[in-house]
DNA sequence: GATGTATATAACTAGTCGGTTATGAATGCA
DNA sequence: TGCATTCATAACCGACTAGTTATATACATC
């Protein structure tokens, strides 16, 4: 997984729309038009919408005879979520107050050339 | 959680940048001197991804003379996370095949004006 | 007080984004 | 054959992005 496709993948995630797209995906496929229906936005509108996601990997597009119905493609959505995990622990744990004590260690180990406040 | 923070939360990562800044800084707080180092880029341009992060809520600054050492705040990335993991389940479930089955109920439910390919 | 260091801000630029309207292409149906 | 439907594409627009250089601010040190 490289670093241009968690750019895309979260550059996709970024926007509401495409958000709730890829919420109604989630409980089926769906047509370009019925993805259309709940916003108060033009067709071509969505279609770019969907552009992206489908640049992104995010979604896949078969095809039934006009319509162009979209699945959700779950791979690309789990390497982003796994991104976000494996620094999750970290994130989370109480690293704040290690921080503090580290920089106390340092600060005293160098020169104090730093004035307390 | 708003749309908007989710919004703001995605776009900051959607940047590999920033996506280090915030590994860098997983493993600690650093000035913007230490974050800016790694990269071929002015110092400038690192402040203003920093901008993009302290907005999106992502990353605190403290004070310390003239250093502005920032820290990772972990609660918008577990929102962000969590929204990804409200749907990893229906994603990752075989859900393509239901897809199918439910396709074929709606197609021959009403009258079947589609032909199949 | 002068100088150096860390950081922010302003002004600029090229490129991308998210929308629009208008139009074209593929397909099903009367 | 002709018409309706579904969807994509092109051209355009205003707003934003990610970078630049130049400069200002805040603080520490000498």
């Amino acid at each position: 997984m490289t670093a241009h496709q968690l750019d895309a993948t979260f550059a996709a995630l970024a926007d509401p729309t495409r958000r709730a797209i890829l919420a109604r995906l989630a409980s089926g496929q769906a047509s370009v038009m019925e993805l259309a229906a709940p916003f108060a936005m033009s067709q071509p509108a969505i279609s770019k919408h969907l552009k992206v996601l489908e640049r992104a990997g995010l979604v896949s597009g078969a095809r039934d005879a006009q319509r162009r119905p979209r699945r959700i493609e779950p791979k690309p959505l789990a390497d982003a979520t796994g991104w976000l995990e494996r620094y999750r622990e970290i994130w989370e744990g109480n690293y704040q107050r290690l921080d503090a004590v580290l920089e106390e260690l340092k600060a005293s180990e160098k020169k104090p050339r730093r004035k307390k406040r």
